[in-house]
Formats: structure tokens, sequence, C-alpha cells
DNA sequence: ACAATAATAAGATAGTTGTCTAAATATCTA
DNA sequence: TAGATATTTAGACAACTATCTTATTATTGT
């Protein structure tokens, strides 16, 4: 478990980035427009995320679709089944 | 999902903490003399860990005893598959 | 090539956090 | 009550982070 994954977590704007993008890939842009913070923030933000493998990229055009990657998703919800959890399924 | 929670999942040695007492329930100063740093910083983890509902704690004399709160943590299992995964068990 | 749009990067700053030492609180035992 | 042990709290400081504005890179269309 990257300490990057975590930290990348910790931060509830980009919770709600992820949020977003487990309904649909979106690009750059219409992520930002989800926040009252400066666009170059909300790009930051990304940044972040990308680092930690949380969100995987491709240009389209202009734009810079972003989507999930729950492959990281599944490895965090091992990692805290594995060694917290009471050994129930959610 | 409270914002706490995820940032006390975001240090390292609290982490490791939380693993520790995944074995077995453990005094603050057992937790402590694991760790390279001092144990007032030790008690600060503790702490930000009590705060999130993460531990719970137990005077036992002198001493206060730690223990994992399990049912946060299926919380946080739930929230990502609900959330983020394939959908999939892991 | 030039202007417009999309997005990131750079640099600055305020707020947060992890760590330390020193002081305080709580419990036990003599 | 006094001293010892266990733990937390307080105060200070360096490192990190989220945000902002400005500058830069990449792509499109004329």
């Amino acid at each position: 478990m990257h300490d990057s994954l975590f930290r990348a977590l910790a931060d509830p704007t980009r919770r709600r980035i992820l949020e977003l993008l487990s309904e649909r890939d979106r690009t750059a842009g219409e992520i930002a427009e989800q926040f009252p913070v400066a666009f170059a923030s909300v790009s930051h933000h990304l940044g972040v995320l990308k680092a930690a493998g949380l969100v995987a990229t491709e240009r389209e055009g202009q734009f810079i679709r972003y989507r999930l990657n729950t492959t990281v998703f599944q490895e965090v919800v091992r990692y805290f089944m594995k060694s917290f959890s009471g050994g129930n399924d959610a």
C-alpha cells in the first residue's frame, strides 16, 4: 500500500472528483467546473490522483479525459478487509 | 464518510499502529515502543486515530488499552465498494 | 502562422501536520 | 503523602499541502 494512495484519498475535493468519475469519464474541464476553486487547483488535485494511480488519462484532441482506475480501488478494499475487518464481507 | 477518517489513515505510522492493533489490543506504551519517535508523538497519533473513531480506549489501572473499532473499517470497505469498485467482491 | 481554447506547471503564501521537549494529569505502591 | 510509572497536553518549529495568480504547453480552426 503506497503512501501516496492514502494521502490522495485524504482530501475531500479529491474524493468528490473520484465520485464524479465513478459516474462516468470526464474531461478536466468538466470536473473543474463542479468546484468553486480555481481551475489550476483542480488540475493539481487531478495530478495527485494520477500520481497515486487512482485515475488514468487519455488525450482527446484539446481535451484530456479522466477515468477511474478501478483496479486500485479493489486493492484498497482488499487491504482493508485483509488487515482490519472482522473477516465478514461488507 | 468523515474527513477525519481519511486524514487519519493518510499517515504511515498510524496505519502501522492499526495493523499492530489488528493482532491484539495493546497499551499506549506497548504501541509506542514499536516506533522510533518520541512517546508523545505516538500519543498524538493515537489521539488522531481515536478522534476518527478508528480505535477505542479503556483505562486499566495505570495503563490505557487501545483496541481497533472494526465497525468503522467495515464502513470504509462499504464506502469503497459502493462508490468505486467494479462491483466485484475483492 | 495566429488567435482561441484546454490543461498543466511555476512560484508565492497561508494553513495544516508531524515531531520534539517540557509540563501536566492519573494511577499505583510504599 | 511522596515518589515512580504511564500517558496526555502544551508550545514551538520545520515540512507539507491546498490555494491563488501568472506563465507555459498543446491542440484546433481560420
